[in-house]
DNA sequence: CCAATAATTCGATAAATATCGAAATATAGA
DNA sequence: TCTATATTTCGATATTTATCGAATTATTGG
């Protein structure tokens, strides 16, 4: 992962609603949420949250796919995988960050 | 780790200059170095780098210590460590993102 | 085909961020 | 004590970001 997409996704994640919907689609796993469902979770307008979806999807930390009129949003996993590779790597001295206890 | 300080960390490194500055905090490991090397390491004029400092800082990702007129930063290995714990745990499901072989 | 639903795009605006030079502050050494 | 060095703070400005309502686009069901 380049320093610039780790920017950009890392910017992506640094905002209260961003990072609320990041979670959500997180839980929801690979079946993801409607916009819909997402804005009215986080309680902003549907123009917002629009705004913070392809903000987050410009990022690669989303996908969509259409599923009729709705647009389904869906963490994805790998992009924040390779996030993670590059902060342990790159951030945290070569040795993990998260313990082993954690991770294993 | 609360959400409002993942967000102020994410967004301290979400620059480039910054995400340039603790790179090399991190590679200095405890000993840190003095501002004026990270500025001249960056190509940023003083003024410009002790913004980018006071928001790593502020964000508790670097502590700093005088040296007679040196301030010396260095990197918050505790504080990088809760974040990559809390980017784990909520935004990887649960699941650890790095894989166990990056990890172990 | 038309009305209703789901999202996005468009303008406009407010707020936060990044940048830099100049001025101020603190420390060390002659 | 004075001067030079290291850094921060201040003031000004340009850019980016976040917000929202209104208008637009796409899809479904009657």
């Amino acid at each position: 992962m380049e320093s610039h997409a780790v920017i950009r996704a890392l910017g992506a994640l640094a905002q209260e609603h961003r990072l609320a919907v990041f979670r959500l689609l997180v839980q929801a796993g690979p079946d993801g949420l409607p916009a819909g469902a997402l804005s009215e979770a986080v309680g902003l307008p549907a123009s917002s949250m629009s705004f913070h979806l392809a903000q987050l999807s410009h990022a690669g930390l989303v996908g969509q796919r259409r599923q009729g009129r709705s647009i389904i949003y869906s963490a994805d996993f790998a992009a924040m995988n390779a996030l993670m590779a590059y902060m342990t790597e790159n951030c945290c001295g070569g040795a993990p960050c998260v313990t082993a206890t954690a991770c294993c």
